[in-house]
RNA sequence: GACCCUAUCAUCUAAUGGUUAGGAUAUGGCCCUCUCAAGGCCAGUAUAUGGGUUCAAAUCCCGUUAGGGUCACCA
């Protein structure tokens, strides 16, 4: 390749591989320390998948007295999003998830192995590429997009495996002449590797999560450099995680089958390739009880941030994926009730290393109800009122102007160890669980305590209101009830109800519920004594003479 | 079509040649002197399929089937 013909294809002022290599030197790291990343696109939203991944990542860095760093994969300018880092780091934050290194919100960047944006290292990307195309392991390629369509379909009917490869690279053996009269004629090229892999030839991958595997060896010429000068993700991958110091790449397994390529890659620079670790891909049931991917277009979940607008607890989010990851996390939690989740300790060598696993909403539910359950009330009621804030603003001003009583509303059967009240999965189940201590309930349809009957209510009511004192112990207040019950025909007690019911109108239960409805307009409510002390006499009295 | 990954209860999974195949979620039942939630107890439900190897297979090997992934100037 003649200096005149590099000089055509690269035009501009690249820095010389030796400048570079001098700026990006090993990291100094103790013995066995990991570095990994986040690499994302910024589309303007983070994927579950990709968060999941991440996650992933940066525990395996963090456990592993390494670094974590965030790198925006925005080759693709045709997706770019502006404000999409933005995004994607306040997702990270949500979940206390800190990058040590990459962009920051504020548009700077913190690390020494920047620029952590893939197309302010273009001049990187180009030199290493300049440097192949000297070296004779790339070429420029001018074969229009036209040009490779009519090739595939052409292989497809002869049965060959389709793409840019041995004697169907057209470009790939063009003579210097040609190349160079082409690049006066201005026709647009992109760059290729020159393979050297034989597609008959197997090569052994040691995958961390997947063990041992052989495939055939890659022997296509991808493309390198795109027409607009950036790199293809290939190409970024092996140069930015050679640079960045990148021990161990951990991502999806749809990039298990580009391993022989990037592994190719490597040697052809003859770098150390990273470990890697593909993990499984998350998915979904569909309609049809099929399994898919979780898709952005079909699943509001698939947006990490679904999870924070429904007012999700971080810590569930995390725990549920920390399960899907290792399934001793139960019983970590289990024995470790009250240790924050970045304690756990994720065991690689356990990931599981299955089909996928299947998003599931009812365990996620389950673990968001387990972890509220944890919480103190003051707990629940600031992260209530925070999500609040952002998304509810008039239940946000409720929350604040009745700060007290929904604490102790929250309080309500509350306590340390596995008896707490678990109706509360997320900060946007508050507001339901809260509607009828703001208001007094409108009782339209008289069935709802069946098989009371409504002068049967009146009566109660009337007999309960003259007897009913704030001050009174839980004791005493069921007592009273239990008398209200005797006086009007019920039983006081549910063996007496149970053992002879046709001598009784009903049972204490029922009139409880008289009163319980009359209270709240539900059928079912946390303990009502709790919530009458709350509300208060005055109040209570209210309630009940609605019906009178 | 080629290549690769995966296959245990409905779901997430444990058991790395010897277990009555374990747990969690979900479901059903019972108990808990007011409902619900929680909790306790109990129950049912699984090694895709066909061949091997072995004294012994969920586990190792091969085939089949099924699901997923990849085969772009997207990542």
């Amino acid at each position: 390749m003649t200096p005149e013909i590099l000089d055509l294809l690269f035009p501009n002022e690249l820095p010389t591989i030796k400048e570079i290599e001098k700026k990006y030197p090993p990291r100094k790291l103790p013995e066995g320390a990991v570095v990994s990343r986040l690499a994302p696109s910024p589309t303007g939203y983070l994927h579950i998948g990709n968060f999941y991944q991440g996650f992933m990542a940066e525990r395996l860095a963090h456990q592993n007295k390494g670094v974590f760093f965030l790198r925006v994969e925005d080759t693709d300018q045709a997706r770019k999003v502006e404000g999409a880092v933005e995004v994607v780091l306040r997702a990270l934050g949500h979940y206390g998830i800190m990058p040590d290194e990459g962009a920051q919100i504020d548009g700077s960047e913190c690390g020494s192995y920047g620029p952590y944006t893939q197309s302010l290292r273009k001049e990187i990307y180009q030199a290493y590429a300049k440097e192949w195309v000297k070296k004779g392991l790339a070429y420029p390629c001018f074969c229009s997009s036209e040009d490779i369509d009519l090739m595939r379909k052409v292989q497809e009917k002869q049965g060959l495996r389709p793409g840019y490869y041995g004697r169907y690279a057209k470009c790939r053996d063009l003579s210097d002449e040609q190349i160079l009269e082409n690049l006066k004629a201005k026709k647009p090229f992109i760059i290729r590797m020159r393979s050297n892999g034989d597609y008959n030839n197997r090569i052994v991958i040691e995958d961390l999560l997947k063990g041992k595997l052989s495939m055939p060896d890659n022997e296509m010429d991808i493309v390198i450099i795109k027409k607009d000068g950036l790199p293809t993700y290939h190409f970024a991958h092996i140069v930015d995680d050679h640079l960045m110091g990148t021990t161990n790449v951990v991502r999806g397994e749809e990039w298990l089958s580009s391993v022989p390529l990037h592994l190719q890659m490597f040697k052809m620079m003859g770098w150390q390739p990273p470990k890697y670790a593909h993990h499984a891909l998350l998915q979904k049931m569909d309609e049809n009880g099929k399994r898919r991917k979780i898709s952005k277009r079909l699943d509001p979940e698939a947006n990490i941030e679904y999870f924070a607008q429904n007012g999700y607890p971080q810590d569930a989010v995390l725990e549920y994926l920390l399960n899907l990851m290792n399934a001793s996390f139960e019983d970590w939690r289990k024995a470790n009730p009250t240790i924050p989740v970045m304690d756990f300790p994720l065991n690689f060598k356990k990931i599981s290393n299955t089909a996928g696993a299947l998003f599931d909403f009812v365990k996620l539910h389950s673990i968001c109800r387990d972890v509220v359950a944890r919480m103190t009330a003051d707990e629940v009621y600031s992260e209530t009122l925070n999500w609040a804030k952002q998304f509810k603003p008039e239940f946000a001003k409720k929350l604040e102007s009745h700060s007290e009583m929904v604490k102790a509303v929250l309080n309500i059967e509350r306590g340390i160890g596995p008896k707490s009240r678990k109706d509360l999965s997320k900060w946007a189940d508050v507001e339901n669980e809260l509607s009828y201590y703001f208001e007094a309930p409108v009782i339209t349809d008289a069935s709802v305590w069946a098989p009371l009957i409504e002068s049967d209510v009146k009566k109660i009511a009337v007999d309960y209101i003259k007897l009913y004192n704030d001050d009174d112990d839980k004791n005493m207040w069921f007592d009273k009830i239990k008398q209200v019950a005797s006086e009007n025909g019920f039983a006081a007690n549910m063996k007496d109800y149970k053992a002879n019911p046709s001598d009784y109108k009903g049972s204490v239960a029922d009139v409880a519920k008289a009163l319980r409805v009359l209270i709240t307009g539900r059928t079912q409510s946390p303990d009502l004594y709790q919530i009458m002390k709350i509300l208060g006499q005055k109040e209570v009295l209210k309630r009940l003479s609605s019906v009178v």
